[in-house]
DNA sequence: ACAGACCGCGCC
DNA sequence: AAAGGGCGCGGTCTGT
């Protein structure tokens, strides 16, 4: 069912077949919310959002929670980018929403020339020719299932772009209900590492006495713990030469005033990212509300946007609190990525391997004399890019004892370096080198025909490629060769594991909505009894009403095994999602 | 005054 | 001991 949005309370709906042709025509709708409630009670079906980040919020804002979608700019993006062009999900929708006329969404303006031009580029000039929006979305549509079909993996990626439409149904519903915090919890714990509060632009008591330690540290001489040339400065002056001030290089230097200069650094650091002015503008009613962007990452995990919802740190997660008669249920999905290689590669022995509760222990058994520690920084090594160092030694075995893992590692390695494009076990394919995406966008200017009016003129954005910017630049071809490599090599591992989060996501939504009842208030806090309310790469919070933390446990379980099942059918490989309830987030872990 | 680069570190 | 993947953020510093 295809529903497109007027923006103004009003949309267009319209039946379609399985190919995504027309089977009535489109209705118009005065109200397009309560057109899509009356059909999503009677059919439930898969609906087709042209942006559910952008569509979504308006439905959830007066309860209503839709089951399915299809999810047409960000199924653009995965297209365009298996297709080997550049361009990023929110981009991509914000291209749609500048041809439907539509407020664009917020983002960093960027060239619609760096994307392929598909009937999803060409609307605008529909749109001018009077067609109907509706008409123009449904023929994305129907362009979408062909483009997918065409794909090595239909079936594969026809499951990545249900994961990732299900992911912005759920971003939207888990920024509408907001992490519970407990202010006064978070205060205590602000001043229990501070001692008290930052008085009139001075500094909290604690970081005041730290200031003086290092002062003291460096006599003769001033030092601005918060500027690192000024650090780098006041060493140099006391005879230490570094040439940078990272906390390992600080240790080794034995100098007298480090213990006070690390321990100034930690807790300013949870003072200005986490402190009092976070909570003040992140904080309201007793919820965090980040606003959370699926596939924000190339490698297809989330980002968010403001208040540092993914970097959380450790020693404040214990403000996060279950509402009276609730818990949070915490599951963290175990060794995951080692577990995806694993899986991914179909290694036997190291699917044996990562059929044990403990994968490292299990490598270390078999091929590390027992040495754990060796054979945990050697896989991670092999699947971050790491060469030299502790790793070598461990890499060399890993290589000898699971070729086939190592192989799929090394030959994504290579294909980045010689400038190819990897995917990840659905589809998701990497972006192009930067050299490759600035050439072509060259290419297309020359097509130019205003589908881009009224954009930006310029270049690409410096940051759009991981190994662009001007540090590669300096680097040299070489440097820049082997940076692209190990990106490559961590896209198949990271990108995969992402589409496991998203599959478990996907399937414990739908489990967590038969569970819970919904009210038709807007008033989010009652509506609904187990709610996803927080994910961060490979763990998940739920909040749910005390009676229900069972069912949680089981739904999370079930949908583990349900992705796994879906992405590895017959894997010997375990994915650990172990569900414990809790009071708070810190007894989680 | 504002923008962007750089730095260091929080998280995975 | 400190090489290697992905981010976001707040601070300083530099350039305009």
């Amino acid at each position: 069912m295809l529903a497109v949005f007027d923006g103004d309370g009003s949309g267009s709906l319209q039946h379609l077949g399985p190919a995504g042709a027309a089977h009535a025509e489109p209705e118009r709708a005065p109200d397009v919310t309560a057109a899509i409630r009356a059909t999503e009670s009677a059919e439930g079906p898969r609906w087709v959002f042209e942006d559910a980040m952008a569509d979504y919020p308006s439905l959830v804002l007066v309860g209503l929670r839709v089951r399915r979608c299809h999810d047409l700019a960000l199924t653009e993006a995965l297209l365009q980018a298996y297709d080997g062009y550049a361009g990023s999900p929110r981009r991509v929708a914000a291209a749609y929403a500048r041809l439907r006329g539509l407020p664009v969404p917020e983002d960093r303006p960027v060239p619609l020339r760096t994307t392929q031009p598909t009937l999803f580029d060409v609307g605008r000039a529909n749109h001018t020719a009077g067609v109907e929006p509706i008409e123009v979305a449904r023929d994305v549509y129907a362009e979408q299932l062909r483009r997918i079909a065409r794909t090595d993996s239909p079936h594969a990626f026809g499951l990545l772009v249900a994961a990732e439409s299900a992911s912005a149904l759920l971003a939207v519903e888990m920024s509408r209900a907001g992490l519970p915090w407990r202010s006064d919890v978070h205060d205590r714990i602000l001043l229990d590492l501070l001692g008290g509060r930052a008085l009139h632009g001075a500094r909290p008591p604690r970081l005041a006495e730290l200031a003086d330690e290092i002062a003291a540290g460096f006599p003769g001489t001033s030092v601005n713990p918060d500027s690192p040339a000024s650090v780098l400065a006041a060493f140099s002056r006391a005879g230490v030469v570094i040439d940078s001030t990272h906390s390992w290089v600080l240790r080794q230097t034995g100098h007298p005033a480090v213990p006070a200069l690390l321990a100034y650094r930690e807790l300013s650091r949870i003072l200005s990212a986490h402190g009092w002015a976070w909570r003040a503008e992140w904080v309201d009613g007793g919820r965090f509300r980040p606003d959370y962007i699926p596939a924000g990452v190339v490698s297809g995990r989330w980002a968010t946007r403001g208040g540092g919802a993914l970097q959380i740190p450790r020693r404040l997660r214990a403000a996060v609190v279950a509402d009276p008669g609730h818990v949070l249920v915490v599951a963290d999905a175990g060794q995951l990525e080692p577990r995806v290689l694993a899986a991914m590669s179909g290694d036997p022995a190291m699917a044996r391997a990562a059929g044990k509760e403990d994968l490292y222990a299990a490598l270390a058994a078999e091929a590390f004399g027992g040495d754990r520690a060796k054979a945990k920084v050697g896989l991670l090594g092999a699947m971050y890019g790491q060469t030299g160092g502790q790793a070598a030694a461990p890499l060399a075995t890993l290589r000898q004892r699971y070729p086939r893992a190592l192989d799929l590692l090394e030959r994504a390695a290579r294909t980045g370096e010689s400038g190819g494009l990897v995917r990840s076990h659905l589809g998701r394919t990497c972006p192009p080198p930067a050299t490759a995406a600035a050439a072509r966008q060259v290419d297309e200017v020359d097509l130019g025909d205003g589908v881009g009016v009224g954009e930006p003129v310029g270049g690409l954005p410096s940051d759009y490629s991981p190994e662009g910017g001007s540090d590669a630049v300096e680097r040299g071809v070489g440097a820049r060769a082997r940076a692209r490599g190990r990106f490559t090599r961590n896209f198949v591992v990271q990108g995969t594991a992402a589409e496991w989060a998203a599959a478990v996501l996907a399937a414990l939504r739908l489990r967590l909505m038969d569970l819970a009842v919904l009210t038709e208030t807007a008033n989010d806090r009652h509506e609904a009894t187990a709610q996803l309310v927080f994910f961060q790469h490979d763990e998940l919070v739920v909040h749910a009403a005390r009676e229900h933390a069972d069912a949680v446990v089981d739904a999370i379980l079930a949908a583990a095994q349900e992705a796994s099942d879906l992405l590895f059918p017959g894997t010997p490989v375990r994915f650990l999602l172990r569900p414990v309830v809790a009071q708070s987030w810190a007894e989680g872990h």
